[in-house]
DNA sequence: AACGATCTTCGATGATGTCGAACGATCTGC
DNA sequence: GCAGATCGTTCGACATCATCGAAGATCGTT
């Protein structure tokens, strides 16, 4: 691994969570300030940073906005979710969300809102630790083990590896996996494989208030149809996936 | 400039065209198919590219949507934008659009879709050349000059620097740009400057299909009105900002 | 079954990034 | 208004680290 370009990886990865001066920036990574600045320097000609000009403070830049942006509009998982979520979304009476892996959370994909004309924000891109929710046990459950330790989110989250490994197997067992608050208060959900012709492809999921939680059987099965009809599309043979686990030395 | 840093971005510009192989992304930035692997190799460990499984070519990844998601969060120019829009786009019947500069480009932040119920594309996340549409002239004209050459886009885009130059100073003393059919066909706006405490921070505009141009000038008041304010509450002291133009050689 | 085209790994070379120290500007407190 | 500190930035020497070419591995193709 280059360690110049992981170390620029790294500064995005800080910046993420706030604005930050160089030294921050040094400090936070050990890196001599001088070091840092090069990095930071280069980003910035790119647009991957910008820098305030009255507090000479660094923030994520907007070239950021544009790789997201294509990612999403090249992203073929997304487009077929977008051809299903609406049923799904007025045959359950749900917000719908398709995610995908990305180390050991889920990026929200795609996005349809619950049908019952509320205003509610659009969660395309937001992150969740993939423990904490039901897309996420999914990705785990078809996909790689996580590699770091489960932070807790709320007082459900699961933090234990081996409760973790149980829920995981039920999942692997039944293709669909469920979460009551575990990520955030008062939002539960359900949600299932996607798979393409070389596996695991993400996942997609339901999302509710804890007011109509338990989800009826109607709104599962419904889930099931749509990952199966969107897996199709997408070119899987098999679903669930199979798992691909990576083998334990 | 960091070179394997600046060669990583170089990496994810060029993927954003399209997936590409190895041999390619190593063919177009004239590099060593070994040397290209390893930054891509590094992309990969932070998710900001994928491989696809079956055919090895790789692709934008996960963690560039993010990035982008964060860069809006934090970006107080839209979520000022976003509190003017809605009373903006009701009063001309126009979508609203704001956008801020990124090299010789507009991001666009910010998307208000026309008030007319029919179902629109969001647009947050495009890029537009800077001289091919209204919020571009608008940051030309009180930002720093463009510094490649004017590419075209549709018949009436403009790529003469003369001819560029002469409607950026109208756009100086007007403090407005109009755009018709520069970028897109039918496609026709307006655009005015956002200022913060520091000068130029972005720009605002009306879009409308060209059915409904030239706009009337109520429509320009109220653009007006509300680049004014929107700028004072990103702390401007003056609009429209004072020209930062670079001082020629 | 042999070929071709990939992606990937490996090792030696020297170009390149890294670090520490010094400079300049800005802000804080006296 | 002045001294001190803090921060971003620049510079130069050292040695690490990225780079390149060639070989290896794995696929799909002829």
């Amino acid at each position: 691994m280059i360690q110049s370009v992981d170390r620029a990886m790294r500064i995005l990865a800080v910046l993420q969570g706030r604005r930050m001066s160089l030294a921050e920036i040094a400090n936070r990574l050990g890196l001599a300030p001088s070091t840092a600045h090069g990095i930071v320097r280069t980003l910035l000609g790119h647009g991957m940073v910008v820098q305030e000009p009255d507090s000479g403070h660094y923030r994520l830049g907007p070239a950021t906005l544009r790789l997201g942006n294509v990612y999403l509009d090249t992203l073929e998982l997304r487009a077929r979710v977008a051809g299903w979520a609406p049923e799904l979304a007025r045959r359950t009476g749900c917000a719908v969300r398709a995610g995908v892996p990305l180390l050991d959370d889920v990026v929200v994909v795609a996005h349809e809102p619950r049908p019952d004309g509320t205003r509610q924000m659009p969660e395309v891109g937001i992150v969740v630790p993939a423990h904490a929710c039901a897309l996420g046990k999914v990705l785990l459950a078809f996909g790689p083990p996580p590699s770091a330790s489960l932070q807790s989110m709320t007082a459900a989250t699961i933090t234990d590896p081996r409760l973790l490994a149980l829920t995981l197997a039920k999942v692997r067992t039944s293709g669909v996996a469920a979460e009551a608050e575990e990520a955030v208060i008062g939002e539960c959900g359900l949600a299932a494989p996607l798979a393409d012709a070389t596996g695991l492809a993400g996942a997609i999921g339901l999302v509710t208030p804890i007011s109509g939680w338990p989800l009826p059987d109607t709104a599962l099965d419904a889930l099931r149809d749509t990952a199966r009809a969107v897996s199709r599309e997408l070119g899987a043979t098999a679903w669930p996936p199979t798992v691909a686990q990576a083998v334990s030395a």
